[in-house]
RNA sequence: GUUCGAGUAGCUCAGCAGGAUAGAGCAUUUGCCUCCUAAGCAAAGGGUCGGGCGUUCGAAUCGCCUCUCGAACACCA
């Protein structure tokens, strides 16, 4: 379906065009005078400059040919030159009734030209537990990848684990000092190896930063865990073995955390798989005479004479000849264009690596790795900081696990609910892990991603104003009175949404008109938060009305019957916009 | 030092292709459960939109200057 603007904006830019005026001029806005009308347009005090007269004349004419639109309730001009606008009530059922009948989309059409989108929005590393600092990364671009798959786009997540480097020597090292009797450590073995890994995933996040400290203050460890990096990456058998376990192990660990997020990805494609075809790429940047060496590394100027800041070069090669982050992420693009050859690439990082990125895609442009056609996006998220507005910490000072984080929040959430209701236990839990994660993600994506935000345990569980719980509570409401419904008697074959009974009413089928607008908005600029803002908005409109309308209590069938109707939108239109914010609504709470 | 970002109510944040009285939530104060879940609704107080200058009929929004804070600035990832 047309978004509801346009639909009156094409109308008063007709009116503008009919009177003799630029059409550029009708173009309409919410009203930010919600007690004077629902839309206006200003163009006429634009437009009086052009054609040289007094705004209001303008705007009088205007109203003067939109009076008799069907469209519209009322059409005035006021003062300096303000058309206000309010919609007809016939109308805006109708075109509530349009969404209704589009039962999948609410009316929010596909994208005519569907793209394939990857989106590399994880970043975890192996052996390592997910920590606060890979939330955001994960809520923002499940939400993103949520919508643009709702928008009709092919989505394609990739975790990009960090599964390379020294890190895996070390742990290997480490293994080889406690278990040096194992088989994978003897060179001569040419037998299978075992299919049970030697450690389990809590041992292996003790070993790696047992290993990482020795390696800080011991020489020869740190020698021997370069070695042995070096050895894995060369192909020595018993240790592609061990990387096999520590992979396996690991990646099932982050699969459990990243589903209690309700986060998942595609593609579970590492640092590592890029390695292969580093050479070749390295190779063709040298003959097309891109890389060159300087201070001896080998790098590729970045920078563009429009430039208002010094951007160093990329480099892709460090001066002993080894590979670095730059290197894998390049060659990371051109595994992703040979296998998956997307439009764009969106990759959800820390916005402090964003002058890093504008190297890497320069560098991957101007070298030929992507289609000149091919967007590369940085989506720069911000720091969560803790209450005192400093990164979140645990009370110790350390970096905290993400799993004691949502363990904490879930456990709080229970005891709300506890207090609150009786339950039976294991619905209380589960109701909880749904409230708490509401909490987590809307607390998270209702900030702007680019922002810094404060991570405050106690707001986020308090649950009152602009949170997730308070969207969810809405939709229960819904549901409960549905369920009510349902078990008294059946809806009507003839029940239809019908013209507003009051102006909450009214109020609320304006906000669900403006469903398929914010969706489209949102998929635009990446923008979760603006999906948040709306249920928001919505969810306020939904309890005024609930507040001032005794649904049940009404006697009339046929209008109960369409309050019931609009009641089955909304809770459509929010259950599909936290469907992409990645989260959703238990039956009670 | 250079560049980028931020500065809006006591606190946390919206608003920023210029528009009519700058909006929410929390906190504070006050009403509303014989009535579909009060995790709700209604209302009050609280602001020189960091400061200055400019463009404009009109600026939180655009431009310049300035102050404060944060971040980034080639062999880390």
């Amino acid at each position: 379906m047309e978004k509801i603007l346009d639909l009156i904006s094409n109308e008063v830019m007709r009116a503008f065009k009919a009177n003799g005026y630029n059409e550029k001029y009708g173009k309409v806005t919410l009203s930010n005078r919600p007690d004077l009308c629902e839309y206006q347009c200003n163009g006429a005090m634009a437009a009086a400059k052009e054609y040289k007269c007094a705004p209001f004349m303008i705007s009088d004419k205007i109203a003067g040919s939109l009076k008799d639109k069907e469209m519209f309730e009322s059409v005035e001009s006021v003062k300096p030159g303000f058309l206000n606008l309010k919609l007809n009530l016939e109308y805006l059922v109708n075109y509530l009734r349009g969404m209704e009948k589009d039962k999948e989309r609410l009316g929010c059409n596909k994208c005519e030209n569907p793209k394939t989108i990857m989106i590399d929005y994880g970043g975890p590393n192996v052996a390592k537990p997910l920590h606060v600092g890979h939330l955001r990364s994960a809520i923002i671009g499940e939400s993103v990848k949520r919508i643009g798959k709702f928008m009709g786009h092919n989505m394609i997540g990739d975790v990009h684990l960090g599964d390379w480097g020294l890190q895996m020597g070390l742990i290997i090292t480490e293994l080889k000092e406690r278990m040096p009797e194992l088989v994978y450590f003897d060179e001569s073995y040419n037998g299978e190896y075992p299919k049970e890994p030697p450690f389990t995933i809590s041992e292996l996040e003790e070993i790696y930063p047992t290993a990482s400290g020795k390696s800080k203050e011991d020489v020869t460890y740190k020698e021997a865990a370069m070695q042995a990096t070096y050895e894995l990456q060369h192909g020595r058998k018993g240790y592609q073995a061990l990387l096999e376990h520590i992979l396996n192990v690991s990646v099932n660990d982050l699969k459990r955390n990243y589903e209690n997020l309700k986060v998942s990805f595609e593609l579970w494609k590492g640092e590592s798989d890029a390695q292969p075809y580093i050479p070749d790429m390295v190779q063709k940047m040298k003959e097309d005479g891109f890389a060159y060496i300087s201070e001896g590394a080998l790098v590729v100027d970045v920078k563009e004479d429009t430039d208002t800041k010094e951007i160093p070069p990329c480099m892709i090669l460090k001066s002993d000849g080894a590979s670095l982050y730059n290197t894998t992420d390049l060659a990371t693009i051109v595994w992703r264009m040979r296998d998956y050859n997307p439009d764009e690439i969106i990759y959800v990082v820390d916005k402090r690596q964003e002058l890093y990125f504008t190297q890497v895609f320069r560098c991957a442009r101007k070298t030929g790795l992507v289609k000149p056609e091919t967007e590369l996006k940085f989506l720069g998220f911000g720091t969560m900081n803790g209450k005192d507005g400093k990164p979140f910490k645990t009370r110790e000072g350390g970096v905290m696990r993400l799993e004691y984080l949502v363990t904490s929040i879930n456990e709080e959430m229970y005891k709300k609910i506890t207090d609150n209701h009786t339950v039976e236990e294991a619905e209380g839990q589960k109701t909880a892990k749904l409230v708490a994660l509401s909490a987590i993600k809307y607390g998270d994506l209702s900030n702007q991603a680019s922002k810094d935000y404060i991570f405050d345990t106690e707001r986020f569980t308090s649950f009152e104003g602009n949170t997730g719980p308070y969207i969810l509570y809405t939709i229960v409401r819904i549901k409960s009175i549905l369920k009510k419904y349902q078990a008294e008697k059946t809806l009507p074959q003839q029940a239809e949404i019908l013209p507003a009974h009051s102006n909450s009413e009214k109020a609320l089928m304006l906000e669900i008109s403006k469903f398929n607008a914010i969706m489209e908005n949102a998929f635009e600029e990446s923008a979760p938060h603006k999906v948040c803002a709306y249920i928001y908005d919505l969810a306020n409109a939904f309890n005024h009305f609930y507040h001032e309308t005794k649904i049940m209590a009404e006697a009339d069938e046929m209008v109960q019957a369409g309050y019931i109707k609009l009641l089955e939108l909304t809770k459509k239109v929010l259950e599909i916009c936290i469907e992409v914010l990645g989260f959703e609504a238990p039956e009670r709470m």
